[in-house]
DNA sequence: CATGAATGAGTTTTCATTCAT
DNA sequence: TATGAATGAAAACTCATTCAT
């Protein structure tokens, strides 16, 4: 008895949370990360406004689990692409067109990220998820950018710059109505044009 | 007489003014917009905190004037790119070098950009500068779009993700120290990569 | 067992507002509207000062609720005099007296009623809830003006100098140390003084 | 030399001081004591912000300054109805005919009155000068008030009422769009009968 | 646990007053 | 003396967080 209502109570519980997670990105996407009220959430989510709490220590807590969600499901459509061995332009060209994809079908994961991982706003928890994230990028990078003569101890920063460029295009892009409605296909274009310019190794050997 | 004792009076004024906006550049990109309180600006700039308000007519104002006077800051250092005919590929791997440098230069304006365009900080006024700015890049790149097959109702986009991936580079590095020490000749490769990338058109027509 | 803890819950919730509103009207008699801060309120009634803002929306719709709570106080004691037919004399010495004692008691209720229904304190709405009171005032009056060959059109003129007196007494009168300590006798006398002169309608026909 | 020059300073500070006093007046009249901020009026009055110091220590001390004029603009008006004898009724209406049409004519008037002489808005100076006014015309009053039989000792009451009547009128009437167009002779009417009413005298003994 | 009322630190903004010119 | 820029003490209001029920 108490296990099956227990169950039940867990199952409402993991319900709740949830649903609060949902409701708080969507709306911290749209109003802002600082201009979302905690009580707006739990109105979303149809909880009370304490509840919240006991889900998560603090709003802080709380933009930073949204992250790690967000990343670890970009993760996750990310990975499989390091599987498959493939020359290093078409790796770049199908990690930057995930990323892009990604983020046109979620504008909020987008804002929620770049709110949340800069100076202000997710805490330094945030912005050390983040760098896992571009550790695991530049992980798979590290065998193409071998090949392209790309210094190793700066995969990192090709990492950054597909990450960056594909959140920033949408970040940027939604109030201005730009990205939200660009077509797949040029999307893809713009990922493969990345990739093929990043690839194309033959710069001149660049003193530093 | 009025000559000198005015002209006093509005240098005064002038400086005053020009120290409040650059100790809020230099705090709102390292405290974020948000963080950064009116009166830590007007501490650092050494005057009252009515001061500020005679200045500005609000905190939103004031971020809208900064954003306004760093995007007009570089304008100045891309319109030149525009002048001197090229062929596409060295245009826009010159503005995104331009681009890279600046904010390479200025993290904390990339800082400010980011926050104040997007959804939360600057207020409205904040995302139709910058709409302007892409105007301005749109309309640099239009010829060399044209030329590379690229639709040219969609150059706009080309602008975005050209900034995007500038700001965001910086932006994103910043807590995770990635970007402020890029080398020159790495950033400039990165920027003629996207360019080459970019320019290379003999992508198969992007049926939408 | 909700019902018992709820009633709990809302009955301390009462009693807050009622102090509130209580200690409210108390300090703004006596410091008037403006002088008078929220924090003071809150102080006197013995909670925080947040929680004024979950009792009110603002400062301007407390004092709007007080003078809808006096003036509706007030009515409850008028309302009656109408419904005893009386002579128009006596009906209007009634009325001016009931509203000289109403005020003679309560004096920071006419500082409220004068500082808020002018204009600048209470908003809009108190103004339009005074025309009311004076509506009500006025239908009262309407048969014994008619008598007295009083214009129907001009019988809110007549409520109005009714009730500007009355409140204006106390509330210049305070400051003066008057009217606190008039005797009753002397306020009535006042009051049927006022009646017996505004009801003596043979008054030569006043050509315009 | 300096005699000439001096008496044309003078006269332009004269003037200043005067355009301060009545834009002052209407602008207070109209946005209420607190509302009405010191830079508006020397803006209406096309002075500089600091003159308004060099004429008048504080706010407070222009609002007395105000009052004052005010009070002793309505008292030369009513001074003279002393002088002539007459009936107790005629002076009480008279007196009473006397504010009514100075308020009528100059709402704002009342509306400084009524303001500056409560509880909050012309400090303690204004409530002395309104009592000064009401012991002169308490002093007219005495006389009549004898041959009513009303307490000597409470005259200034019966001052009092006939002020507050007449102020309060006005006050209450403006937002509610009343008093401003009542037609003198009615105006007159409401006089004479609250002359008729406290002159009558004959009021059986208030047993209080 | 869930709830929502209570809380008060913190923030922007206003405005009378001062003072250098 | 006239001016208006500078000043900072307030004051209303917000909102994440706590806690009694």
């Amino acid at each position: 008895m108490t296990d099956s209502s227990g169950g039940r109570h867990e199952k409402r519980r993991a319900l709740a949370e949830r649903r609060l997670l949902e409701e708080g990105l969507k709306l911290m996407g749209v109003k802002g990360v600082h201009a979302c009220k905690v009580q707006e959430i739990t109105q979303a989510a149809g909880v009370g406004k304490g509840t919240f709490f006991t889900h998560f220590d603090s709003k802080e807590a709380f933009v930073a689990r949204l992250v790690d969600q967000v990343l670890g499901d970009l993760a996750r459509r990310v990975r499989p692409l390091g599987l498959a061995p493939s020359d290093a332009e078409s790796l770049l060209a199908g990690m930057g067109a995930v990323h892009l994809r990604f983020f046109q079908l979620r504008p909020e994961a987008a804002a929620l990220i770049t709110q949340a991982c800069g100076r202000d706003g997710g805490g330094p928890q945030a912005a050390e998820r983040l760098g896992r994230h571009l550790d695991l990028l530049a992980q798979m990078l590290a065998p193409a950018a071998e090949r392209l003569g790309w210094p190793q101890e700066r995969v990192r920063e090709l990492a950054l710059m597909l990450f960056a460029t594909s959140v920033g295009f949408f970040w940027f892009g939604g109030p201005l109505q730009l990205g939200g409605d660009t077509p797949l296909a040029l999307l893809d274009r713009l990922g493969r044009a990345m990739a093929r310019g990043l690839a194309g190794g033959e710069d001149p050997p660049a003193a530093s």
